[in-house]
DNA sequence: CGGATTCTGGATATGTAATATCCAGGATAT
DNA sequence: ATATCCTGGATATTACATATCCAGAATCCG
């Protein structure tokens, strides 16, 4: 999986705690000392996707797009990493004998249909965690990160 | 996920229509195909996890190394693709303020814990299948394959 | 208006892992 | 003995992830 989602799952919490004000890329990358420039593709995916909302010029950066109880884990990773399951069906049964090229084996295939019920199975965890949920699990454990990750973000220079 | 996962899956499914005598990796691979020298290299991981055994010289070849319903198909991947998780956390709070060296963020990043879960659930569907669940669920849909498939590795020549 | 800031998207470079092949060595059946 | 076949390492090739850069558009502020 697409190193970029942990950055984009991190960055999206982190954006919780700065709420109203868009945040730039650069900064949001200095939080965990990021390449910039590559942050800030997985940004784009995450405001291509409705995850977060962009604004341009002098004051703009990102911001998120709804509230985060609306935005699930599943979100963020298919809109980084991308919509293609972890195990892909190549249709090898259609080279076997007896095969057909006419049929869709992504879809007849047993051996596809098991890896892929696996398959809907991580998703729905994801789907059923919202950045809301780890948001508040990280302030009941760790109470003091909502003030310190602002007061970082307000003392940053440049 | 590595592609010899599908291939290990669909040859132990293979295997069971095969009993009792080995089959080679080049008999294996012009099943569906595939490329025999890489298609061993998969073999090789699956004898070295105890799921085939390997027989060396003539009539020689690979077999289940034991029942269908005592290898799950989550033996099979971690056979294959290895142990590592699709997400890997890379302990991104470690740079981030407040970082501590000493700390296994692993462990105590809650993101990584929400992706764990996540990944601990496809683990968990991975394991309640096994490779006799497959071969019971081909024969039930096309009762031909087993037959079909002897057959054809009968008279498969060279 | 004009300059500075920042996102947007495409092009491009770099590094690493997946894919694939080959070969020498050891084991085994005939 | 010889042919067959697994074993493991070395190596080549390709695809993808990682990372950077730049021109263009949007926006703020003086």
């Amino acid at each position: 999986m697409n190193e970029g989602v942990e950055w984009a799952l991190h960055s999206c919490v982190n954006l919780c705690w700065i709420p109203g004000e868009p945040v730039t890329a650069t900064r949001l990358a200095a939080f965990y000392e990021l390449p910039a420039a590559y942050l800030n593709k997985q940004l784009q995916a995450l405001s291509r996707a409705g995850i977060l909302s962009s604004t341009s010029g002098p004051k703009g950066g990102f911001q998120l797009a709804r509230r985060p109880d609306k935005i699930t884990l599943l979100d963020i990773v298919v809109a980084v990493d991308g919509p293609d399951e972890a195990f892909r069906c190549g249709e090898i049964l259609r080279a076997g004998p007896g095969g057909n090229p006419a049929t869709d084996y992504r879809k007849t295939c047993l051996v596809s249909q098991a890896m892929h019920k696996a398959e809907l199975n991580w998703r729905r965890e994801l789907a059923s965690q919202t950045v809301a949920d780890i948001v508040a699990s990280v302030e009941k454990t760790f109470p003091g990160t909502p003030e310190n990750t602002r007061t970082w973000f307000a003392n940053l220079k440049s």
